[in-house]
DNA sequence: AACACTATGTAATAATATAACATATATTAG
DNA sequence: CTAATATATGTTATATTATTACATAGTGTT
């Protein structure tokens, strides 16, 4: 059975700024990627950021609040940039999606003092890779 | 010998940008709090880097890493910047810091697929407050 | 007093992000 | 198909957030 995801057919400055982010071993900042895709013809920074905000949107990539950077979503189970966790090494900076069914249920469903739930997270864990360590 | 456990006195800086975020209702941006303290005589966007940074390194304040503001910690039992949570309503913005045993329980002692365990996490939930539901 | 350490003051600049406006392309309704 | 609507692009300028570099001052220890 083949994903519920909608498909978004990317345009092209956004397909051009995806596919640097995708095959990037690591969180790209927005001027990063601004200088990797002049010589393809995005020369202003609201061209990056216009795409990259659509591409968080679609779930494509997600942002890295703690350290203003993209990666792509490489975790088919999150759901489409509304719950994400990431762990991120405090030493080389490494970033990994995390992709754990109990932590997402146990998020999903987490409700606070006032029995408030919530439709959206964002989940920062900080430490040392194994290359670290 | 002194104390093991080191009294944070506050320094001139430090006490004014303090006070003032921590009698704010709502998160404070930097450059909000410069302009607020500029009749205290502290006149440049470092002199209040600076503070901000040693007020969440001593865990006095928290950074809202999704909205680059700061509020004052509210929540003893936080372990001095090593795990934060915060609710965020997207309509009127107001932040919350949650305090929920159960949450940081799972939170301190959650490990990854490779067995990892972290030592400081931040999570953000958002949503709709009860105000603007 | 000598030392190390932390904090402060100041100017300049780097890094991150958006406003405003014009044009072009794609999608949908009639 | 075509007009209307919505979305995407191009471009310039500017706003916002944060740091580098260097000089000075205060604090605590030996």
């Amino acid at each position: 059975m083949k994903t519920m995801h909608k498909e978004h057919t990317l345009t092209k400055n956004q397909q051009i700024i995806f596919d640097l982010i995708d095959k990037s071993s690591e969180p790209m900042k927005a001027y990063a990627i601004l200088f990797n895709v002049q010589k393809k013809g995005i020369k202003a920074p609201l061209q990056v950021y216009r795409a990259l905000d659509k591409l968080v949107e679609i779930g494509k990539i997600h942002k890295i609040e703690s350290r203003n950077a993209f990666i792509a979503c490489h975790n088919s189970s999150c759901q489409v940039a509304k719950a994400t966790a990431f762990s991120i090494c405090e030493i080389c900076e490494k970033v990994t999606e995390i992709s754990s069914a109990g932590l997402s249920k146990y998020l999903a469903n987490f409700k606070d003092k006032d029995g408030m739930k919530y439709s959206k997270y964002n989940l920062e864990f900080f430490g040392l890779c194994k290359k670290c360590r």
